[in-house]
DNA sequence: GGAATTAAAATTGTCGACAATCGACATAGG
DNA sequence: CCTATGTCGATTGTCGACAATTTTAATTCC
């Protein structure tokens, strides 16, 4: 009568260990390019390299490490060309996604957004950028999971997720929190008012902003 | 000095079963929905139930299988939902990476792209499906791979080895091996002409004849 | 001193065994 | 008869050990 996932479900501890990873990834505990040795893992994490290599694997797949047969796996690398490619794709994929979203956004979804909105809105004021990505991410990723496709989340998800750790492990930003957390509002206006072009044009300029105004250094400042 | 993987590079056991499994699964000596015993299959292939794991895992990356912890892998269900949702993505992708691909098709390239429509003309007239989805594979990956964007690119990769298995699947096909092969000559004088608009259409039309003309039986015809 | 060889250490690939869990059946109790 | 509980076999999760390979260090030879 109470056998199910009692609260804390039961996941192999190799899905909990690539977790653990993927939260150090983010936290810069290991860097961009460092090798991961599984023996020492094992250690650490005090499993076999068996659970180890399971936890490798998913991160692979996640794209998060890299690894070469028989050369160990690597915490993977992001060039600013990567940050291009995955904008690329972003931008196809959450133009598409949020203009699909629309039609299945009711009353409660746009309080659940609302409610993202406003906590980024103090963490703003207080100049978290690491919250404020956080908050970042869910917001899209909430939108993006009203599409509609579960494939096209599914790949959402996986690159939102390299995004946040590529901004994680920038030393400075470009701009201005507060400017960050305005272009959310906006987006967020869009959406209520339905506007299928609106919506459109405003990922466009959001993806762009984080990558010409928030990453890079423009003159025009 | 004659170390360098020698032509037949040493990759890992589990990449290996991984590629036969997949192409069990085309054969359909493997169904839907079959569950994969890891005990069973290490015994087949004469490997450890490790290795197995790691084929699975790969497999699993590629939604080929999907395995629940402690339940066990499954091969996966593509239902014609899932079918819509393949192919919405691959429109969307595949519309980007054709027209990226233009800028970097060189004289080489289109004939290596010519030599793969023409075997597929051959083969069409023989009326033999799986060579011809098999060539399809390769002429649209070849594009694909051309457009500069290697995410884009991965993503196309998986997509359409999904697509590719759930077309071996169907027992039936509503239309002629050769007006499939002419879909293809179609869209390879657009490539020629680097005209824009054109492929962009053309891929579209593509795309919806998969979908519309070969899967679905239609009244109009 | 430096390039090529060889030896040693570190690391990944693969294996087989045991533990934990699940599913099906049998059994007991109402 | 139906439901709950216990048991057993089947299957997955995890482990530690050994084999194969790569990397590093030491050594030899020019």
């Amino acid at each position: 009568m109470m056998n199910e996932d009692s609260i804390i479900a039961k996941r192999p501890l190799g899905e909990l260990i690539a977790e653990h990873l993927k939260q150090d990834i983010y936290n810069q505990k290991v860097k961009f390019g460092e090798r991961l040795i599984e023996a020492d893992l094992a250690e650490n994490f005090d499993v076999s390299r068996s659970t180890i290599r399971e936890a490798l694997k998913i991160l692979e797949q996640e794209e998060l490490v890299t690894s070469k047969a028989r050369k160990g796996t690597f915490v993977s690398e992001f060039t600013e060309r990567d940050l291009d490619e995955m904008n690329e794709l972003r931008l196809m994929i959450e133009a598409k996604a949020f203009v699909k979203a629309l039609k299945n956004l009711e009353e409660p979804h746009y309080q659940d957004l609302q409610s993202i909105i406003d906590e980024m809105k103090e963490e703003a004021e207080n100049g978290n950028w690491n919250a404020l990505f956080d908050l970042d991410m869910q917001f899209h990723q909430y939108v993006v999971n009203m599409c509609g496709n579960s494939r096209i989340i599914k790949i959402y998800e996986s690159i939102s997720v390299q995004i946040r750790v590529y901004l994680a492990h920038l030393d400075q930003y470009y701009s201005s929190p507060v400017s960050f957390y305005r272009e959310h509002k906006e987006l967020m206006e869009a959406l209520l008012h339905k506007d299928t072009v609106s919506v459109e044009r405003k990922i466009k300029n959001h993806i762009s902003f984080v990558e010409e105004k928030l990453v890079r250094k423009t003159d025009s400042e």
